[in-house]
DNA sequence: AAGATAGTGTAGTCTACACTACACATTGAG
DNA sequence: CTCAATGTGTAGTGTAGACTACACTATCTT
């Protein structure tokens, strides 16, 4: 009978943690190398030094590794975008920030790992699928609409909806790049077509189409 | 040695295609709902009915197969969405139509299925990622592109930079929306919610959120 | 009718790998 | 010192599954 809860324990001991950690360490470069399904547990733990018997001791099973390791990361990875004293600056310039290190982080290469991995364990193991958005995209979200909200409370913007406003917002940003990357057809963009690309999203989300140059819409 | 090419002969015979056909249906159900590394050849056969020879035969291997079946669906999905008739509408209208047909083919369980198995399996297959993006999502991009620059030719918006305006319109509409059904956080939107999703985002994208009611920007 | 072409069915090979068993080492608390 | 908990290492076990071999059948063409 396999254990519902994979057995997490924390670990009491110092070298507990430390062995606990190399597992994790392991395990997160080999999943994102070659993915879930491509890793055997052996893997992992001739990669980290050690012993099955920890691995198992630790995490249960092999889900119980990988769940552990997904909820590290996509706290960790979200955690550099707390945008901050972003108040003080004009929405143009608080927007900008925002994308161009919202664009880099999420074309980095680990991020897309993760994402492709959840992505395709998540019908399986679907609290993985929680953790993954509650940990990273719905965090940045959360963070973008509270910003919307604070300055409609100033009479900045309009009010209501600032969630879905932020999905949105999210949604320009990313656009078809996101896909490309994840199904690695281009190679990553330079730091200026990122802040090209993010300069324009910026104008179109606060003027629409209309003011790109001349031309008037039917 | 394996093949390099899986062998994908064009069937001969009348009874050839109905057998080829019948193991794509087969590996289509199954796999969109296991998930290409849940689905055994076998599996496969026992669902068509026929032998697993001719599943070699015409395919190779498991890689052809699944290629095959992602190639005929990332085709068909999307043939449903030839906006036809749009030119004469005003540009809200157009935008408003090609929206909703979009997020209801998008937001549809088959459709998700398709796109989280090209996600998971592209790292090893390269080919497949091509096939689905040119197929599916690049066609989509590439007709509102087309439709963008003959409204600038007639002068009704300002020329240039049409794809990347259509993959950031893209973007909006599926936004957020798109990874909460890939990860299957909540059930699809009611055809309402579409509506108004599709009706916000037209605005925005032409009028930017000044325009959304009151209120200045700083 | 005879041979080519494609389909069937079964049985089997070979490999990979999740997970376990077990005997032994290390450490730290009382 | 000792005993309990934790870590190590090795050597399995059992199973699943991709792919092949092979003997046979159905159909179609000329």
């Amino acid at each position: 009978m396999p254990p519902i809860s994979p057995k997490d324990s924390p670990p009491t001991t110092e070298r507990g943690r430390q062995r606990r950690d190399a597992l994790l360490d392991a395990a997160q470069r080999l999943f994102l190398e070659r993915g879930y399904g491509q890793v055997s547990v052996n893997d992992i733990v001739a990669q980290a030094g050690g012993s099955l018997s920890t691995l198992y001791r630790h995490f249960g099973n092999k889900e119980g590794l990988f769940q552990a390791m997904i909820e590290r990361r996509s706290h960790h990875i979200y955690d550099t975008l707390t945008a901050e004293g972003v108040d003080e600056l004009p929405i143009e310039a608080a927007l900008q920030r925002l994308g161009i290190d919202l664009l880099i982080k999420v074309m980095d290469e680990e991020t897309l790992g993760i994402y492709r991995e959840v992505v395709a364990e998540s019908p399986r193991q679907p609290q993985l699928a929680r953790l993954f958005f509650d940990g990273g995209p719905g965090r940045v979200r959360r963070a973008l609409a509270d910003y919307f909200d604070r300055r409609a409370r100033r009479r900045l913007m309009p009010t209501g909806g600032s969630v879905e406003l932020a999905g949105i917002f999210l949604g320009m940003l990313l656009g078809e790049w996101h896909l490309i990357r994840v199904l690695q057809l281009e190679s990553p963009p330079s730091r200026a077509a990122i802040e090209a690309r993010v300069a324009r999203c910026v104008t179109l989300f606060l003027h629409g189409t209309e003011d790109l140059s001349s031309g008037r819409s039917q």
